[in-house]
This record gives C-alpha cells, structure tokens and sequence, in this order.
DNA sequence: AATTCATATTCGTTTAAGCGAATATGTGGA
DNA sequence: TCCACATATTCGCTTAAACGAATATGAATT
C-alpha cells in the first residue's frame, strides 16, 4: 500500500500535482530556483498559502529548498525514480504550453525585470535566467 | 474540445489520478475492455465503490463504458490533448512496473480462468484477451 | 408483471485539503 | 540586544473526498 523498495509513491505524486497553485508553482520554476517572495508576487496571493504549498511539494520530493540569508530559493527535483521522471518531463512539457502557465511566466519576468520592482521585493534574489540586467 | 492550453484540465487529469483505488482500476483495465464485476472481484471489495471510483474516471475523460446486456465494461480512453496523451501513457508504462499492480494483473488473470468461476461471476463477459479458454 | 441479477446512485458520516488570520521561527543589521 | 524582514507554522473554519449501508435503475428471464 505505501512505497515497495526504492519505488516511488505514485498516489503522492499525483496528490502533489492536483492542485492548481502547486502546478503553477511548479511551472514558475522551470529550470531555475525561484526565490518565495517572487511567488506571493507573480500568483498576487499571501505568503502563508505559498509556504504552505511549497510545503507540500517539498514533502512529496518533487522541489528542494535552499536557503540564502533570509530568503529561501525553490527548485524542482528530478525524480530518481526513472518512470516518475519521465512523468514529471512530460507534465512539465505539457505547462509550458498552457495559457495560463505562459501568462505566469510572463509576469515574473516583468515583475523581476521591473525598472523599479515592488517594494517587497527589494534587494530579492532573481532567478538566475533573469539576473542580467 | 478545442486545440492547446485548457482544451484538457491537467489538474482534473491529476485529482483523477491521485487515489490508488482508481490507479488500480486503470492497471486492471490496461488494454482490455474489463466488467464491473472483475474489478470488485479482484479487488476485494464492494461494488458500489468500484461503480463510484469508475464514475469518477469517466466524468475526468479517462475511461469509457459500454453497455452489454446486464453487465457494463470500461475501458481507457487515448485522451485527445498531445500532452495529456503522452503523460498519461507514461503513468500506464509506469503502472506495469509497480509490483501491487502487477499482482493485481496476476489476480485477474487467475480470477478470470479459474477451472470455476466464482458465484459472482459466472456468466459475467471476460476481457478479450483472456477469453480464449 | 414479477423476479433476479449487475450496476449505479443516494444518504449520512468521517476524514482530508485548502484557506485566511494570527503567530512563530530564523536571519541580518542597527 | 532589539528590531525588521522573509518565511514557516498553527488555529479554526469551510469545503471536498471517500466510505459503508441502503436503495434505485435497467436489462434479462420467468
């Protein structure tokens, strides 16, 4: 019922993924490491329901966090687990070609681009794609 | 249903896949058509949770059903989106790999050619590709 | 028409998810 | 040390899922 040997749970995959604000932020990812306060910016939402869904993300082994100072950078994780991966390639092909997802992506780049970004996100950490200036 | 982004709702794909219950029912059907009764056979349990679980799986566009006398057969349905398409063949290719699912293959098979059939199935339509007797 | 069999649906309850508001933790700087 | 800031967690509450039990539907058979 849980996970065989070196298996990795199916059902809890799928949990992480059936939920629109963890797929989108899945998708504000992409291949980069995004800082949290880009989320609550970009998803125009509060800051605890994104920790939260980070959260959970994190617990299903699909994102890592890595902490710089005081801001905490997310990064999707390649499952280890060959089948999970090809899974979660195909999911993450399949959000870069939905609207909404584009639209996103859109937004976090004008927002991190900004001449001058919103003050909570002052002295923030851009993603790496978007750090030239 | 029309052409990219939102034509197939990626997080109804997923809320439909996120129960083990259901997964099961999509590893037993594979390529077959499969009735109602073999899944409450080889899953051991009530039929009225079968029928709930299967409703679930077709109003997310992922399973048919099929009428034949008393009895109801379902099946997978390709879902038309590209993308929804290849994820889900990789959730099936991943579901032959898991040993639960496996076993569940196993019992249907068992199940199906058994010298008697159980009460409850006697009679009942056998998925094709283990008719042949 | 009544009965039987296979399947679907409804009912009431329990459990899990998701939410906003409030609060706690952890880090850097004055 | 105390404060400000970024993020995480907890607390009630509301909504959705899943369940077993009971019942309804629909097709075949008598």
């Amino acid at each position: 019922m849980s996970k065989t040997g070196n298996t990795f749970d199916i059902e809890l995959l799928f949990r992480a993924l059936a939920d629109r604000t963890r797929l989108r932020l899945l998708n504000l990812m992409g291949d980069d490491e995004i800082c949290v306060c880009f989320f609550v910016e970009v998803l125009r939402t509060n800051q605890p329901k994104i920790s939260r869904h980070l959260a959970y993300l994190r617990s299903a082994g699909v994102v890592a966090a890595r902490r710089e100072g005081k801001w905490m950078h997310y990064s999707i994780v390649e499952p280890s687990d060959p089948h999970a991966a090809r899974v979660f390639g195909e999911v993450r092909a399949w959000l870069k070609e939905d609207e909404t997802m584009a639209r996103d992506r859109t937004r976090l780049v004008k927002v991190c681009c900004a001449p001058q970004a919103p003050v909570q996100l002052r002295g923030a950490p851009r993603p790496a794609s978007l750090a030239a200036n």
